[in-house]
DNA sequence: GCTAATTTCGGAAACGTTTCCGAAAAATAA
DNA sequence: TTATTTTTCGGAAACGTTTCCGAAATTAGC
């Protein structure tokens, strides 16, 4: 590929390279006319900006960096609609990369992602995050960042999160109301905070009844550890009679083994998720679960970002809690009560 | 951020730049002891060659760029996966840029990335797209581009396909096996060569049994124009016997509407749909249709671009056509027959 | 020990921009 | 008109690399 650069086009006018670069940048020294016609045989000649020299000389790329887990499920791919949405509003170019859920490419990716220049970074943690001396440095360099979703704790920067805690209570009490006191929780990787967060609510919704909560079962967010989950506690005859998952996939993972074996949704156990991925609603039976706004966690993120870009660092953290909504559906509506 | 520079490195060790270079870029014409000195003090001094100044340099950046129409459904970030894979393994970062669905936005995320200088384009285009020049261009300067699933015929490049026509007529043919003969098609967006071919599918399966083709209903992949779609049909009752659906979206669209118009699935309308989306199997009645190898399509994309870049855009045109899978599920197989 | 061949390194140009400084040109003031 | 200010533009340095060319240092050949 042969690109043209601003010299070709400085030698086609016999001008400087100085006075085409004015003429891109909308300087107020030079003179209208002179501005209409470089802009005009510049695009006649398919001259566009070499956005790595400007790079170099700004040292800054207008490009951010977004770092996911995976993106397989609906999740994240909606968040980052959002966060694409204002990151282009603002003149922004988004580049995501995504982790597998492996720590050791979440680190490569955001390596990558750094040492092209990007002026910030959003980023949600691997589930196998545990070290986060890697983004400490960074952050103590003045790199912008703002983590959503899964964030680190201890990380002095901005965040925005779900109210994993208040949502995983209410979920709780849901099927506490409806009758079940022999839950258990099928809780997500053990070292992310929402985990903790999703478990805490699970154990405080029972405290406010005065219940003994159930088993936490530490589970991954995937389905087939869920339908593993399962197939175990068939097998050791321990299937409780209502279940509250961390996450849609395992909750419906759960179901399906347990289906598979016999067991009646909701009749003999009822199931509630987490996250409303695009199954929840179209699973049969259909999956209770709390729905998050994801495309409002994305949008808030990239705010985040581009204040700290333009203050270059210097900020105070804010952490944004948002808000969802428990969509009551078949998996969890108790009918044989009385 | 303040980056390490090169400059840094040399001032540490009174060598000259030009020999930190050669140190990283594994040239011979250097000591061996010198070079792990340097090696060995850039890596305590946190230096990394920016990537940035190499690219302007070289002309290249070991970058590809992938461009996907949309990935909140999980076909796409299943080929991304298996491109990701080959080119991650051939040295290669990936950037990823989403359309969603608009021309507008496809161009914009090629340019940037060309802008960028990528070695090379991954791309699938968006349902809107019918105005190829841009790419001609590209090819022409030598770019080199693959596209993959969503293609356009007339552009001289290598591709990766799916083989539509032989999967809509097996599909077809399965609905025809089972007795139907009213069938109708809910075809994809028209200027898609996926559709045509799939649409050219059904038609001839019709056409082996000798029956003259159903309807031919042009709507785009997403659940609610099926919703739509079944609405209407149900209004004006021309709900067909059978339906076989360019894709699962519309398919589970179609199918939830005329639930809820008290239709029974598949009593009274058999469905078949295109893709298998992560929902097909979970929906209900669980939906028959046509497995890709996503991550395949990915993978062969990935080895025919780096084989363009390889031989600098001198090569010919390849175009790999993959095979699939019939998925049979509740939804269309006939129970009322005897 | 001397020349010739080889290895190892430094200097400088280049990639495509932006930006600073100063000079030329134009506009204004006297 | 001349002097002064303002506008408009050109030249050159800079960003962080790589690469070419040549020079110094080392080794080999005799």
């Amino acid at each position: 590929m042969k690109h043209i650069t601003i010299k070709d086009v400085a030698k086609e006018l016999n001008l400087a390279v100085s006075t085409i670069s004015r003429a891109f940048n909308d300087k107020y020294d030079i003179k209208p006319e002179t501005r209409e016609l470089i802009l005009k045989t510049a695009e006649e000649m398919g001259y566009r900006p070499n956005p790595i020299a400007r790079k170099l000389i700004q040292q800054r790329s207008f490009n951010v960096g977004i770092v996911v887990p995976e993106f397989v499920n609906s999740f994240f791919p909606e968040v980052l609609l959002g966060a694409q949405e204002v990151l282009h509003e603002k003149g922004y170019q988004v580049l995501i990369m995504q982790s597998n859920e492996s720590e050791e490419t979440e680190l490569k990716n955001v390596e990558t992602l750094v040492d092209n220049m990007v002026d910030g970074l959003l980023v949600s943690l691997t589930s196998e995050n545990n070290n986060n001396s890697f983004y400490e440095k960074l952050l103590k360099r003045n790199m912008p960042i703002v983590f959503f979703n899964r964030v680190a704790e201890n990380l002095n920067t901005s965040k925005v999160v779900f109210d994993d805690y208040k949502w995983a209570f209410f979920a709780t009490e849901h099927l506490i109301v409806q009758g079940y006191t022999d839950i258990a929780h099928i809780a997500g990787p053990k070292n992310l905070l929402l985990s903790k967060e999703r478990s805490r609510g699970f154990n405080d919704a029972h405290r406010k009844y005065k219940l003994t909560p159930g088993h936490i079962i530490s589970c991954g967010f995937s389905m087939r550890e869920g339908e593993e989950l399962a197939q175990q506690m068939v097998e050791e005859d321990t299937v409780p009679r209502a279940i509250f998952a961390a996450s849609d996939q395992s909750a419906i993972g759960f179901m399906k083994t347990l289906k598979n074996n016999g067991y009646k949704i909701p009749e003999d156990v009822a199931i509630v998720g987490f996250s409303e991925s695009k199954l929840a609603e179209h699973v049969c039976p259909s999956l209770t679960s709390v729905k998050q706004p994801t495309y409002e966690i994305g949008k808030a993120a990239a705010e985040l970002l581009v204040e700290q870009i333009n203050n270059k660092g210097i900020f105070v953290p804010q952490s944004i809690v948002l808000n969802g909504k428990l969509n009551i559906r078949e998996s969890s509506v108790q009918i044989t009560n009385g």
